[in-house]
This record gives structure tokens, C-alpha cells and sequence, in this order.
DNA sequence: TTGTAGGCGTTATCAA
DNA sequence: TTGATAACGCCTACAA
């Protein structure tokens, strides 16, 4: 139904090549003709298929975004940046939501290739190395990852420095006085729970706290597992004065815990979460928590890819987001009760 | 790089043609002949090139889904159920954030309508409905439309019953005793507000209530006009005994400014919002207010598109979900002081 | 300065 | 049961 190429040049009575090639900008032609062939694509209202164009030039000029589930707060944000930016560049945004589920994030990665994207985001993935790397070799596919290291010189990484942004916070505590700080690790084997791990142990031993394993409890990630482990936090009997969860849904989650047992908070105990999700300034007190740049990272990695599609950089980049703490209402100095 | 129909038929030594009729199951061949092909497909790894195929087949299994923003609470939801249901059929997902501007909203259109889309979602749209009847006219592409009527037998629509619902939730309040309900509308001319304002309106006429105009202020769907006419109504000194704002970011506003002025929420003032976004859960008191299908309404607007698409259906379809109230902890009954 | 021809990787039609 | 052939709409040498 809608015009082709043919169908303008035939109106403008010039060869198609011509027409693309005005199009296109790449050929010279005297004001006459171009004047024609421009009459005539605004005649038919011309549109070129991208479809036919993608196939000849090998580039589709859209891209894929790889995340567990647009649904978890943390990445709106940064979906907005990757379409933002994809978008000042011309490029279109494929989203795909793997619930972390490998298979899942396979199926999706394999589509995206199979509809030839020019690049991939692949945020929080949970595929093995061997299936990246062998995606890896596919010819016109630019690779990021997000908080994932792998082997391979045609993936670009981005990370946020989790495992600092933890020290920091955990040290920050430390120096308020708290010296019995529980900590609220998130799933084992996941990367971005681990490093918040790996800080918070960090952190102690730089102070040459003892690290109490009875004050590390695992949780989910989500709001139930942060109350169910307040609460357990709460049966030991244990005397510590702070808490600091991984994320800020178990850090609210443990919070309501807390005061559901009448400890007013930060009073009686600080809390701390990390993430900064919106959630964080709407809950009383106001958590204090570690920002993460999350938008900045959708930006980062469109920029990356356009980097690669341009040829403007062939060898591997590895670039670091810094986290910042944003410290709010839920969280005070400690005062030991004979001090 | 990748292997071609080309290559599958050469090592198996048959046609592409019939390596494509195999593939598609179109073509009926003899066992030993389907072995070769499928051996070849195995050794070669070899994918179809979507791109060709949607040249040739006028379907791209790729369906435009425009919304306001992602990063509004609203719409994660929303996206991921059009997402999760395009999957199942076998189609992707291309998401695109117009700020509520109709030029890029446009431009976002039209860019999908050029990559050969088959299906687009226009959510809370803001273009004229000139634009839509013309791209209404486009061959193989079905369009739906959420919280949006247009003159076009092309165009299905999805709303929510915006009306109905605020009028339950207003005479809940009155059912309740509140008689004096602050009401926080939303941006003037958008409809999802304006319908919210007609609802409380004619709920305040069916039980013969005056409107009181004082009583009626315009915000912008954000948590400052919240808190802002929160602090107006304040400054008023009205003798209000419950608001009821049109989202819950305005209540949540709204809450926080009565809260930090003293007032303790429900007891003294009972406050309502729209949409239960997650937030509403977590802010104390919880938040009393309107849960909208959104999940719902991105599986529903996908399976429009697909009878569309399916020609199981070819005639205008109007589909209306209703939203329900979820009574939590912010609003409980007035009693009249002389009660 | 403009036109011709070939091909990108499929699928559909028709013959054999 | 299989194969040849012609599109789909565009771009890019190369030729004129």
C-alpha cells in the first residue's frame, strides 16, 4: 500500500538508485532533479522501509534490553536512560524481562540476535559464560554487561562499585559508634549481594571489629524476607544497634519489623538500606540508604555500544559508576549507654 | 558469518525452497529427506534471518508500545504485561517514553510505524486524532488505544472505569460520615483526571451534598502538589474531615503535610488516593485507594492486537476494566462532634 | 549526473 | 515429493 522507492522514482521519472542515493545524501544531483524527486516523495508520503534497508545494510538500528523485570523498581530508571540515549542516537529499544530465570534470558537473547540488533544490554545476567562468549562472536552485535564480569575481548562491562559503596556506609556506622551492626546479606551466588557482603565484612575488619556471623542473616531481596529477618533479629535477643540491609526493600521491610515490636527507630536502632529506591523517602523516618546511578547506567551503556557500532573503539572498556550515600532520617549516632 | 537457507540446502543437498517449506512446516517430504535438512540445520546452527522473512512475510512480530514514561509507577506494571503476553504469542516488544509530548510521541510513531510494527499500544496518547486516523489507515498494523476514545473503526480501545470508581470511593467516604471531602485533582484536560473530578462530583450530587469549591484544588499528579494543597487546605482552615486525592503521590503529599502540621491521619483527617502504586503500601498510615488492573490492562490490549492480527475479529472493540477499592489504614468513619 | 544490475535471506507460486 | 523462479524494498558498485 505505502510507496516504495520505485514508486517515486517512477513518479519523478528518475532510476530508484538515484532516489536513494539523493535520500541518502551520497550522490550529487543537479537542483532540477532533486527538486523532483523530492516533490514526488512528498506526493506519495513516502516512508523507506526500514525492514528492506536492515536487511541490505546489515543494521537495524535498534537494540536490546536484557533486565530480570521492569517490574522491580530498580530498573525503570535505567531502562529510561538506555531509551533515552538509544533514541538521541536513533536507535529503537527491544525490551525483554528474564525474571532471572537463565532459560528464559537465553530464549530473549537468542530472539533479539535472530531479529538482528545491533547491540545488547544485558543487565544482571544469569547465563553462563560459555553462551556469552559464543554470542559474543556474532558478527554486527556490540555486548555490554551490567554488573557481570566475562572473559572476552567483544563484551564491555559496566559496574557499580557495590562492594565500596558498602565499605563506606558500613564505616560511616562505625564511626557513629555503632559497633554491633546486623547486616541484611541478599541471595548467596548473586553477585550484587555478595559485594554488599564482602564490603559490610571489609569494613569491620579495617576497624578490627569481630564479625559476629549470628548478625549476618540471608534474605531475599524482598520486603517479607527484611520483616521475617527483623523479627528474628528481635527472638535472639541480641544487642546490636544498627542494621544495614542490602536493599532498601528489606531495610523498610525490617524497619516496619522493628516498629511493629515498639522499637522507635532511629532511635532505639539505625537503619540503613542500600539501593535508594523511591520508596526510601516515603517511608518513616526516611531511610538512609546508598544511591545507585542508575539512569547514568543506561546511559553509559548505549554509549558504549555506539562506541563499538562506530568503530570509534575495537578493544574491551570497563567502566565504574560510583554509588553515593544519601543519608536521610533513619540513622543516628549511637551513644553507649555508659558513655 | 551466520549460515543462510542457502548453506542448510546446499549441505543437504536439496532446494532453499524446500529447506523453508521444511522448516515452516508447509512442506511435506520424505523422512530421509527431512533428516538431511535437519542435520544440516543442526551442524550449521542455523537461524532464520528475521529481517528477511518480515521483508517477504509483511509481519515483523514486533509490537510499538508508547507510554508516558517508565518511570513512572504507573506504567512498569503495564509494560510488563504487554510484555509478558507479546512473549507468549511469539512477539517483542519495542518501548518508547513520550514525556506526554505530542511531537514525540509522534516522532516515536512514526519511527515504529517505518520498522514495520505490527501492533502498537498508545498509552494516555496525547497526539490529535487526526494523526491516529491516519495512521489508523496503515495496512497490517493494529493499534489499540488505552484511556483514549477515537472516531475509528481500525483503532480498539481499553479504559479503565475511572468514573465509577471515584464515585465509589467517594461515597464510601460519605457512607462513612465525611461530608466535607477535600478533593485533589489532577492536571486540567487530561482525561484519567478529569474523570476522577467528575466522579467525585456527581457522587457528591447523588447524596445531595453541596459542591464546594474551596474544597477543589488543581495539582500535578506529583508528591509536591500534594503536599503544597495540603498546606493550602490547611491555611484555608476549612472544616474538612477527609481528602481524596486523584493518584496517590498527591495523597501521599497531601498526608505528609497534614502529618508534619500535627494533624494525626486517619483520626483527625481520613485521606484517599488512586491507583495503589507500591508506595501505598508502605507509607504510614497505609494508604486507602483505588487498585487499577494495570498488569490486566497490558495483557488485555495485546490480545486485542492479536485477534487484529489473527483476523479472529474485525470490527471495533471497546473494552472496559474496573478498578476496586483496597481499604487500608488511612481512612476510617467521622464521627460528627455533637454525634 | 544518472541508470543498470545484482543481491541481502526469505517465502510463495507453480512446474516438474 | 521437490525444485526453479520471482518477488519483498532497499543499497551500492559500476557503467553509461
Amino acid at each position: 500500500m505505502s510507496a516504495t522507492l520505485k514508486d517515486v522514482a517512477k513518479l519523478a521519472k528518475v532510476a530508484p538508485s538515484t532516489v536513494s542515493g539523493v535520500l541518502n545524501g551520497t550522490t550529487r544531483v543537479k537542483p532540477e532533479t532533486r527538486r523532483r524527486i523530492m516533490q514526488a516523495v512528498e506526493e506519495l508520503n513516502y516512508r523507506p522501509n526500514h525492514l528492506a534497508r536492515s536487511l541490505r545494510t546489515q543494521g537495524t538500528r535498534t537494540l536490546g534490553l536484557v533486565i530480570p523485570s521492569i517490574t522491580n523498581p530498580f530498573y525503570p530508571a535505567l531502562a529510561r536512560g538506555v531509551e533515552d540515549t538509544a533514541n538521541a542516537y536513533g536507535y529503537s529499544v527491544l525490551l525483554s524481562n528474564t525474571d532471572r530465570a537463565p532459560d528464559k534470558e537465553q530464549q530473549y537473547i537468542e530472539t533479539l540476535i535472530d531479529k538482528r540488533v545491533d547491540g545488547l544490554i544485558l543487565v544482571d545476567s544469569m547465563v553462563p559464560d560459555s553462551l556469552i562468549q559464543e554470542i559474543a562472536q556474532t558478527p554486527n552485535l556490540a555486548i555490554v554487561m551490567m554488573n557481570r564480569g566475562i572473559d572476552s575481548p567483544n563484551v564491555d562491562e559496566i559496574w557499580v562499585d557495590f562492594r565500596n559503596a558498602a565499605i563506606q556506609m558500613t564505616e560511616h556506622l562505625i564511626e557513629a559508634g555503632h559497633h554491633r551492626i546486623a547486616f541484611l546479606a541478599g541471595p548467596r551466588n548473586i553477585w550484587r549481594a555478595e559485594e554488599r557482603l564482602l564490603g559490610y565484612q571489609e569494613a569491620l575488619s579495617r576497624h578490627k571489629l569481630e564479625l559476629d556471623k549470628s548478625l549476618i542473616k540471608y534474605g531475599k531481596f524482598d520486603y517479607e524476607s527484611g520483616y521475617e529477618l527483623g523479627r528474628e533479629l528481635l527472638a535472639q535477643g541480641d544487642d546490636f544497634t544498627a542494621v544495614f540491609a542490602s536493599n532498601d526493600l528489606m531495610a523498610i521491610g525490617c524497619m516496619t519489623a522493628l516498629q511493629d515490636s515498639g522499637i522507635p527507630i532511629p532511635h532505639d536502632v539505625s537503619v540503613v538500606g542500600f539501593d535508594d529506591i523511591d520508596l526510601a523517602f516515603f517511608v518513616r523516618p526516611k531511610l538512609s540508604t546508598v544511591y545507585q546511578p542508575n539512569y547514568e547506567m543506561g546511559t553509559a551503556a548505549v554509549r558504549l555500544i555506539m562506541e563499538r557500532i562506530r568503530q570509534e573503539r575495537n578493544v574491551k572498556t570497563r567502566q565504574e559508576l560510583t554509588s553515593r550515600l544519601v543519608m536521610r532520617e533513619s540513622m543516628i549516632p549511637h551513644r553507649s549507654p555508659d558513655g
